[in-house]
DNA sequence: ACATACTTTAGAATAATTATAAACTAGTTA
DNA sequence: TAACTAGTTTATAATTATTCTAAAGTATGT
């Protein structure tokens, strides 16, 4: 019944440890966004519909959405926006800035860009973080 | 029947050379929207909510998400981004960077921010803007 | 194995936005 | 000025992304 490897064995213990229990659905979610060289940036319908793709059971819908909201919380993905109305999470959650093509998003390393001058935060506030969006267009 | 004054005359000539009738309703909008000091960033229902209001003849949902748009293509209104799947919508439309402070919405004059490093673009594209958001928290 | 709290699920509900197509109006032309 | 036509407005339906609900299922401690 049960299929138990060290990859798995990680992402158990990564989701144990911020109080989610490790549930078959959140380990294969976990597999699929983790599981991989490159950041992945993606929204839960895109999720969705490539992991229900090749599965014979089904995710539902709604876990997809706690899945990656419980994620996003414990701090596995960050989330970021477009101009479409639609959550996009990121695997990348280090601070990190973004070149925007088109509906494609590229990461930019932290270390790529850097101030001459800053302003200061508002009295009372102070600067949570810093991120630049960089967007491209074709060079004609 | 006509009220005319120099200020619609602004925005008449301001729709028409955008190839823009220049309805009562687009006239309202765009008083509402450029005659004020400073920038103003809001939401389509917050436009509505907040013009309608006070008006005894209510301007349709559709049309404020039509006229919005119109003055998006035609460049007096610039789109943003939050974290929670609503179009906001900036006068301010020259390039410049913002606080985000839980919802709020601050600009910063495109000179307040400078930089020591950025990325090149990619092969075959160029860079079109580059805004940085900054976020606030509160000092402890 | 039992109990219980946490999860998953299908489906309903909500929110923001877009589409539709009928009624209306601005600008043009006769 | 009357009539025409293309562009607009409007109420309403449709769509999309997301959240809610409550019933059925499952992980974990005892």
């Amino acid at each position: 019944m049960h299929k138990m490897n060290s990859k798995n064995k990680t992402f158990i213990d990564k989701l144990r440890s911020s109080g989610l229990r490790p549930t078959n659905q959140r380990v294969e979610i976990s597999k699929f966004l983790f599981n991989r060289k490159k950041t992945f940036h993606f929204t839960v319908e895109e999720l969705k519909n490539s992991m229900n793709l090749k599965r014979s059971k089904k995710i539902s819908t709604a876990t997809f959405y706690n899945t990656v909201h419980a994620l996003k919380s414990a701090g596995y993905l960050k989330e970021f926006s477009l101009e479409n109305n639609t959550s996009y999470y990121d695997t990348n959650i280090k601070s990190h800035h973004h070149f925007f093509d088109n509906g494609k998003v590229i990461d930019i390393k932290s270390d790529k860009i850097t101030f001459h001058k800053l302003p200061d935060a508002p009295k009372g506030k102070k600067i949570k973080n810093v991120e630049v969006v960089i967007r491209l267009e074709n060079n004609n």
